[in-house]
RNA sequence: GGAGAGGUGGCAGAGUGGUCGAUUGCAUCGGUCUUGAAAACCGACGGCUCCGCGAGGGGCCCGUGAGUUCGAAUCUCACCCUCUCCGCCA
């Protein structure tokens, strides 16, 4: 949510800074909405003052003993007046507020101009794809391949229990999936400073309008049957995030980090077709998440550490990326700024998004009534949120697979991953 | 699932219809004292919001939402959450 100051006092400059993601800010409803806001709200707050001037005064005759009659019979016009003026204020702010909660964050100045992912900058690039001396198999065949009559990557019977885009996997390649995520968090855990957060995969629909996923994009999401409204989550995000809901950190545990690792379940609506074959697009799958909290005059040199701490798990992996900057069109809805790391797919022969590091300033805070304070601070003030992918699990391993195959079939395993997976040198 | 207790400011904990947004203690901040610190003493100290250039003046908030009343932290109802005991269970 933007700041309600800022959209009531600078209505057109937030319009024009809107303007570069391609929204168009209703500006003209905006001011109209305000401008009743006002009047009710004035009339109402009039008849509250009344009502209590009275009340008090026929506590003051009543303790002195005289006669209240008089008193309250002056009294009675006024409850209609202020139940209907109340009424109408209630109304009026939901109104506002509602209006308020779809309107996305401005984008950061240094975010470049753009419509879609084609006008995304490269920022940097790491590592050199390999050169194979032999056909480039995909991560499905790799999988598949590891023992063809009970096959470590089993797209067949996962679609017999759950539909499409689930996935079963067994062995090796399982125990790999798993080293991964271990691997992730003590590297965070170890190196980066993160503390290991344990969640629930279950949130209410407060906390995903805290971080940003609610009113707007409800068709993105699980959500369950029954009489408690819970969704699944669609990334560690949500539940990391929102465990500063309405509290006041002491300034003094800033900047907290967060490392999470859960399950992240993702309708995919609106992503009929794409990504059809293989792990990269699937209804549930793994993530170790980075979350930080910190100072605002922080956040934007915390993006780029929390980014390079992203690159560093691909670095010990020896996985070629590159790291692009978002255009304002391409950037999601809460981002004030967003870098997405992109790792080599062989067999694609292309950079595939395994992580995306933003920084949403005060936007989720706001929502989430997330706050800080020291003692030379007279008032609490929102805090600044940021977020990436420490990295999406189940595209590591397609890149693992991918770019350490072997002309057998067989896939070596990254050294630094080895210590997980018990020493293991190849797989398949 | 059954029975009971409870949700008040950063924390603890008073307050059961009326000048209560709330006594008090701790914590915090400023000051006095001190070489410095502690102690002691003095003072300050919730959040949100509206109108106003300002001085200042209003409104809302005692888990959440409805209701009763001239007036609700206090009474009624519903819901959420926490704790204790019993049952069940990984």
């Amino acid at each position: 949510m933007l700041d309600p100051k800022l959209l009531r006092s600078d209505l057109e400059l937030v319009a024009r800074q809107l303007g570069r993601r391609g929204y168009t800010l209703d500006t003209a409803g905006l001011a109209a909405l305000e401008e009743q806001r006002k009047e009710i709200q004035t009339r109402a707050q009039n008849l509250q003052a009344e009502r209590n001037a009275r009340a008090k005064a026929v506590g003051q005759a009543k303790a002195k003993g005289e006669d209240i009659a008089p008193l309250l019979a002056q009294s009675e016009a006024l409850g209609a007046q202020l139940t209907q003026a109340e009424a109408e204020l209630n109304a009026l702010q939901s109104r506002i507020e509602h209006a308020h909660l779809q309107i996305p964050n401005i984008p950061d100045d240094s975010v470049p101009d753009g419509q879609s992912d084609a006008d995304n900058v490269e920022v940097r690039r790491w590592g050199t794809p390999r050169q194979f001396d032999f056909p480039v198999r995909d991560h499905v065949a790799l999988g598949e391949g590891f023992n063809p009559a009970n096959a470590a990557l089993d797209f067949e019977r996962a679609a017999k229990l759950s539909g499409a885009r689930f996935s079963v996997m067994r062995g090796q390649l399982a125990r790999m999936h798993r080293a991964l995520i271990q691997f992730m968090l003590d590297t965070h855990t170890g190196e980066h400073g993160y503390q290991e957060v344990y969640v629930p995969y279950l949130v209410g629909p407060q906390a995903l309008r805290g971080t940003g996923q609610l009113p707007k994009f409800e068709e993105d999401l699980f959500k369950l049957r029954g009489e408690r409204e819970l969704y699944l989550i669609p990334t560690a995000e949500v539940p990391v995030t929102n465990l500063v809901t309405d509290e006041i950190v002491d300034a003094a545990q800033l900047p907290i980090r967060w490392a999470c690792h859960t399950p992240c379940f993702r309708s995919e609506a609106g992503s009929h077709g794409r990504d059809i074959r293989g792990l990269i697009r699937q209804h549930q799958f793994e993530k170790v998440e980075m979350v930080q909290l910190v100072k605002p005059e922080d956040s934007m040199a915390a993006l780029e550490e929390l980014t390079g701490h992203a690159e560093k798990i691909l670095q010990k992996l020896g996985l070629p990326y590159r790291v692009v900057a978002l255009c304002a069109g391409d950037m999601g809805f809460s981002s004030c700024k967003t870098y997405d790391i992109e790792v080599w797919v062989p067999s694609q022969e292309t950079y595939r998004e395994i992580s995306s590091c933003s920084n949403f300033r005060d936007f989720q805070a706001r929502r989430m009534q997330a706050r800080y304070k020291d003692a030379q601070m007279k008032k609490p003030e929102l805090l600044h949120t940021l977020n990436g992918s420490g990295l999406a699990v189940g595209r590591t391993l397609v890149a693992i697979l991918e770019n350490y195959q072997n002309a057998d079939g067989t896939v070596t395993v990254p050294e630094a991953l080895r210590p997980w997976m018990g020493g293991l040198t190849c797989i398949g």
